[in-house]
DNA sequence: GTTATCAGTTTCCTGAAGGAAACTGGTATC
DNA sequence: GATACCAGTTTCCTTCAGGAAACTGATAAC
């Protein structure tokens, strides 16, 4: 993944006469590749919504996570949370219950995403008021 | 998916006494369903990609989105163009051009999803110069 | 000893996402 | 009349995301 980034940027840098008349028309590249890094980190149908979760609730348990976003099978549950751990969004803590519980909480690097989560929900919310109320002017 | 929102929206008000208990534990719930929604008009691989490109450059032909959005073909850019001009997010024009050329624009509407846009986008930068430096601290 | 809960894993399956390449059809240029 | 550019469309193909359901294995309650 470093390897891929730093591959891209040096292709981009150097030699490619395309990228330089690019860069001279405004460098809205870079933010394309922004907007592909952090989507590498959260695409799918439900990364999003756990870190939204976790951030508005603080620590929950994976049967908590099951019942609380709809729609999630423990399947895809255990490989994003997984997946999020990986990438550091997330940390996983085994408590030592009389039947095992495990804690899932966002990081401090996680906590990073909440201006960028907080303006999804918010346009998610002004979205469904426009469609309902059928009030989309152009 | 109007139908299907109020759908929603009938089963989560009533008659659920696990959505009534959600409810009453802080409603994370409602911010959820704005983040499904939200992502609805945005998923894939390219929709918020286009959608950058066209607020940060104004209006762009087809051949230009086709050159500048590194990776996309003619199949998936035109798919998603379409998707998008029905969700009101852009605008097709035909230019009666020698040979014609078509522009697609933000709508004013698509515009209001320019600070989600460019929440990704910080994050996005922000997340790369972290790998690259190695300096995730937890 | 049967059932339940915890937190998953495994298997099997399907549909959708997405890519490559060829094709369309109109106009202009050489 | 051959080639090229415009903006796509169509076909064919592969891969992967994601879901359902059964299973694991430990402990506790009845």
């Amino acid at each position: 993944m470093i390897a891929e980034i730093l591959t891209r940027e040096t292709v981009d840098l150097e030699s490619n006469p395309e990228t330089i008349k690019e860069h001279a028309c405004g460098d809205h590249h870079e933010r394309l590749l922004a907007i592909t890094d952090a989507m590498d980190i959260l695409h799918g149908k439900w990364k999003i919504q756990l870190i939204g979760i976790l951030l508005f609730k603080g620590k929950m348990r994976f049967g908590e996570l099951l019942r609380n976003v709809r729609g999630i099978g423990a399947k895809m549950l255990s490989k994003e949370l997984q997946n999020l751990e990986a990438n550091k969004i997330i940390t996983r803590r085994v408590l030592q219950t009389k039947p095992i519980t495990v804690e899932y909480e966002i990081t401090r690097y996680g906590k990073s995403l909440e201006p960028t989560i907080t303006s999804i929900v918010d346009w998610g919310m002004n979205h469904r008021k426009k469609i309902m109320s059928s009030d989309r002017t152009n």
